[in-house]
DNA sequence: TATATAAAGGTCAGGAAAGGTCAATTATTT
DNA sequence: AAATAATTGACCTTTCCTGACCTTTATATA
């Protein structure tokens, strides 16, 4: 657990649980100073051990100011969303079953009756329904994106 | 936010708010000596901040007394806003217009931030962003379905 | 009245300051 | 030895910021 991966990985987690905001930001150049190593590295670290598998989000942004954004996702017992979308993966979804899911999800109030009327208006609506054969491939892809995204934990 | 636009940025909106008119007025000139920084800066804060998507009109006049005029669009509350954001939508809706419209939703109270966050999470995330110009036409339909949605009264 | 001048704001190209990508190299595991 | 993981560096894109130059408007003056 010597590399400097792992040590990187280390410390951005340990900032992590520091905070309550459910987020830290920071900058890549600064990082990379401070551990000596090329910015790219970060990017590295970044992308293979603060994956959504893992329970995390990053969001950058670039130019003067810049910054990179690590989110943390609930993960574990508390993380009904990721459940559900263990569900998912790998499978289809039909509008019938994103219908049942949606009555559940608010049955459990991880939904707000609002909130599951949108994602059916996306999800469910007529807009799309004749023009990709598999819909419904795409459909179980974005209901998961969602999931992910209300698993935000700076929500 | 560190950075300069940002914080011009942010010091417009704030007496934005401040005001009851609806809109304010300043000499770009003036307001550039109080950030020192240069004229031209104001106009990227204007043109790249302040757009129609996120809800406001820049007027101005030049030569001996000129001004600039940021006004704030109201949506109002009875329904009309949906005229007013179909409009905006038209039949293309790029990634960048949708994010400015989400801002303007939230900041209007018509959205939460977890909603205005779930809208982002199909419309604007990676599933909807391949190579083809389809996706925007796509992404106005859907963005339309969703005001049909909120506009609903049993929500 | 016609015109010159000063006082605004507008535009655009270029440079600087971030982060992103990818292929090549080196180290570590299997 | 082969496969996988880590590391580096060259090059790219996006965002921000500045400065030189342009256009419009008001006003003073010939």
């Amino acid at each position: 657990m010597g590399n400097l991966a792992d040590r990187i990985e280390e410390y951005l987690k340990r900032i992590l649980e520091q905070t309550s905001e459910g987020y830290i930001m920071l900058q890549r150049s600064e990082l990379a100073g401070e551990f000596s190593c090329v910015p790219s590295q970060i990017n590295y670290v970044l992308d293979t051990r603060f994956t959504v598998e893992r329970g995390y989000l990053v969001e950058s942004r670039r130019g003067g100011g810049g910054y990179l954004r690590i989110i943390r996702l609930e993960l574990g017992l508390e993380g009904q969303y990721q459940q559900v979308m263990r569900q998912l993966i790998g499978d289809l979804l039909t509008r019938d079953r994103l219908n049942g899911l949606m009555e559940r999800l608010v049955d459990e109030d991880l939904l707000t009756i609002r909130e599951a009327a949108l994602i059916k208006s996306v999800l469910s609506g007529g807009a799309l329904s004749g023009e990709f054969r598999d819909w419904d491939v795409l459909r179980a892809r974005l209901m998961k994106n969602i999931l992910t995204t209300l698993s935000r934990e700076d929500l």
